[in-house]
DNA sequence: CGGTATCCCTCGGGATACTG
DNA sequence: CAGTATCCCGAGGGATACCG
């Protein structure tokens, strides 16, 4: 508590947390769409060029569980869902398009 | 070469860029030490704790390749090397601690 | 001191088949 | 339609030894 503790612990970084939940192949590209409104699994795997079921799905409950995303269920058949960005999510657009200036 | 090849390239995502400048385990944690100031090999080695020569290498070459970080080299024995931010790096830094602010 | 070369192992992510 | 289960492969990253 006095001084330096070696704390293995590696919060160090806070920003890593964000990084994380934007990190990976597909998540990015979901999020961007995801500005275009709401999105559904079909659709976001027609557009997501070179995906496939599985890793679409991971994606999307990462940005769900990480809160950037929100789910939509209708029951009735066919099965119809349709994703969402959260108000979290939505306070995120200002900074990821402030990250493309930067690129160059 | 006027075939029209298969290319996959999905630019679709501009910010994918950025993000990739700053993934992996331990690329964060260096630009945030940067932010202190000019810094050694072997003091990051130290600081970064869990890491390894090899991966410490890698990350700041791969820093220094996005044009984040600057090496700075003193010939003389013993070798005496420091890594700086650039300007491009310094330009980062607000954006960086938005987004901490928005982690929760 | 400041790295690279090499080996190895885990984990992210693709393909396919199956399910509610 | 909207997923999960399973298998598999390549890349990222750790450990260690060697080099300028």
């Amino acid at each position: 508590m006095t001084t330096n503790e070696v704390i293995e612990v590696n919060n160090s970084c806070p920003a890593e947390a964000l990084l994380k939940m934007l990190s990976g192949k597909w998540k990015p590209q979901i999020f961007l769409r995801s500005q275009q409104g709401p999105m559904r699994f079909s659709e976001l795997l027609r557009d997501l060029k070179g995906s496939n079921k599985q890793s679409v799905s991971v994606a999307l409950r990462e940005l769900e569980e990480s809160g950037l995303l929100s789910k939509a269920t209708i029951t009735q058949k066919p099965l119809h869902i349709e994703y969402s960005l959260t108000e979290k999510g939505k306070a995120m657009i200002p900074i990821f398009h402030t990250l493309e200036l930067l690129t160059d």
